[in-house]
DNA sequence: CAAGAATCCTGCCAGC
DNA sequence: TGCTGGCAGGATTCTT
């Protein structure tokens, strides 16, 4: 479940390995994941064949390779739930859910997108003002240097609906998913029902430093693993078994005070929080009448 | 216009 | 043993 640490993981292995080399050939082997580029797969190897990437970009989740001659125009990348991204020999067999592959002039290790679930995709896009139009809307992620960390409390404390919802909207925050929302919800000590309306500047702010810290800690964790194992440009942090308080831990102790921590359906997916920690928001927010 | 629900997708695993 | 239903969840699309 790549969120943002995983995702800069793999932008970094792609900066390193992939850039500044002439593209030879492209092959989709599963159209659904070139969904969203227009044209589709021939219109992908149509961009590629000949150009070269010169660099790998981020913006929260979402990754994007500028062109070197196409210079306006890039290939977005997102791994969705499941994506990879392999630099892999041209010898090695295809991985059961390889979706595309790119091909090199030199025949160095080429660059493979595989993903189980489908969920992420490829496409060309075109670049403005720095930006794939398609990812405009994607709000600044806390790592990035020009995060704006009032505005986006200003931003958050506007939004009438509880807090985790918000830290979980990529057009107000980015690069933040479940995994890490409740890290920082758990840090924070603030029950992501509370309504994000209702916590003070401070407490959104702390929300916000919570949720940059826990991800540069991860960030740090996958980017050494990364340095040597480069070959696996995959977004496995290796941080997950280790360091998380809150994520995946129902039943067991809460490491701040010991009460077992529970697990609550949430927008279709589990939340994990300490019932002691962080307390339930005691009134509920009265519908309109 | 904003909030929230529905939707997509496949491997895995618990339960029968 | 083999089937089934539930679960995992990011982001777009649809509905209210």
């Amino acid at each position: 479940m790549p969120e943002l640490p995983e995702v800069e993981v793999v932008r970094r292995g792609i900066d390193r390995w992939a850039t500044e080399r002439s593209i030879a050939a492209v092959d989709v082997l599963y159209p659904r994941s070139v969904r969203r580029s227009p044209g589709g797969a021939g219109a992908i190897r149509a961009a590629l064949v000949g150009d070269a990437f010169r660099c790998a970009s981020r913006r929260g989740k979402y990754l994007w390779l500028p062109l070197s001659i196409g210079g306006d125009q890039a290939l977005v990348v997102h791994l969705g739930m499941s994506g990879q991204v392999l630099m892999q020999s041209v010898d090695a067999a295809d991985e059961k859910h390889l979706r595309v592959r790119v091909r090199f002039d030199d025949d160095q290790r080429e660059m493979r997108f595989v993903d189980q679930r489908t969920f992420g995709g490829l496409y060309i896009d075109d670049v403005i003002e720095g930006v794939p139009s398609t990812i405009a809307h994607i709000a600044r992620d806390p790592l990035d240097p020009q995060f704006d960390r009032d505005a986006t409390i200003r931003a958050i404390r506007r939004k009438d609906t509880e807090i985790k919802r918000v830290l979980l909207d990529q057009s107000v925050i980015s690069g933040i998913g479940n995994i890490y929302a409740d890290e920082s919800l758990w840090r924070s000590k603030v029950n992501g029902r509370r309504s994000s309306g209702s916590l003070s500047s401070s407490k959104v702010g702390e929300v916000i430093d919570q949720a940059t810290v826990v991800m540069r800690e991860a960030l740090a964790q996958g980017g050494t693993s990364f340095d040597s194992l480069y070959v696996n440009v995959n977004g496995e942090s290796g941080y997950f078994e280790r360091s998380l308080d809150a994520y995946g831990r129902e039943g067991e102790p809460c490491r701040r005070c010991g009460a077992p921590i529970r697990r609550e359906a949430f927008m279709n997916r589990s939340s994990f929080r300490c019932p002691r920690c962080q307390r339930s928001p005691r009134t509920r927010r009265s519908p309109r009448t």
